[in-house]
DNA sequence: CAGGTGACCTTAA
DNA sequence: GTTAAGGCCACCT
């Protein structure tokens, strides 16, 4: 999916989501960063809760910077998003999840060449 | 316009 | 390992 500089704000965070692989996980402070929206990470909840759900966004692969499930323990979204990232191989204990495993290394390189010039 | 509220973050203690 | 404060920004009362 390639974009020119004028997609939305929105559109950048969701192109960011979609390349975070199975698997792994990624913060919310940090998809903005790469979304070039630095400061911004309560945009990228914002943009999950909007991302249509035909477009299969993996939002799950999306936690706070503590390494965490931002949700409050034990309602139906944190459980829910729980057992996705365990069916992805991702281990989850008591909704922290050890970032030095499994946290996202983009790729440089890939990086540069799908975002907006 | 003035608060209050979040699927947040960094820093400092 | 914590928590608290301050910052942040879009939205809603």
């Amino acid at each position: 999916m390639q974009m020119n500089s004028e997609s939305s704000p929105m559109a950048r965070i969701w192109h960011i989501v979609a390349m975070i692989p199975k698997g792994k996980v990624y913060s919310y402070g940090k998809v903005a960063d790469l979304a070039g929206l630095p400061g911004r990470a309560r945009l990228v909840s914002k943009a999950l809760r909007a991302a249509p759900a035909e477009m299969d966004l993996p939002w799950h692969r999306v936690i706070n910077s503590q390494g965490k499930i931002s949700f409050a323990e034990h309602t139906q979204p944190f459980i829910e998003q729980m057992q996705i990232l365990r069916t992805e191989g991702v281990t989850v204990n008591r909704g922290r999840i050890k970032l030095s495993d499994y946290e996202w290394q983009p790729d440089i390189a890939t990086l540069v060449l799908s975002l907006p010039y």
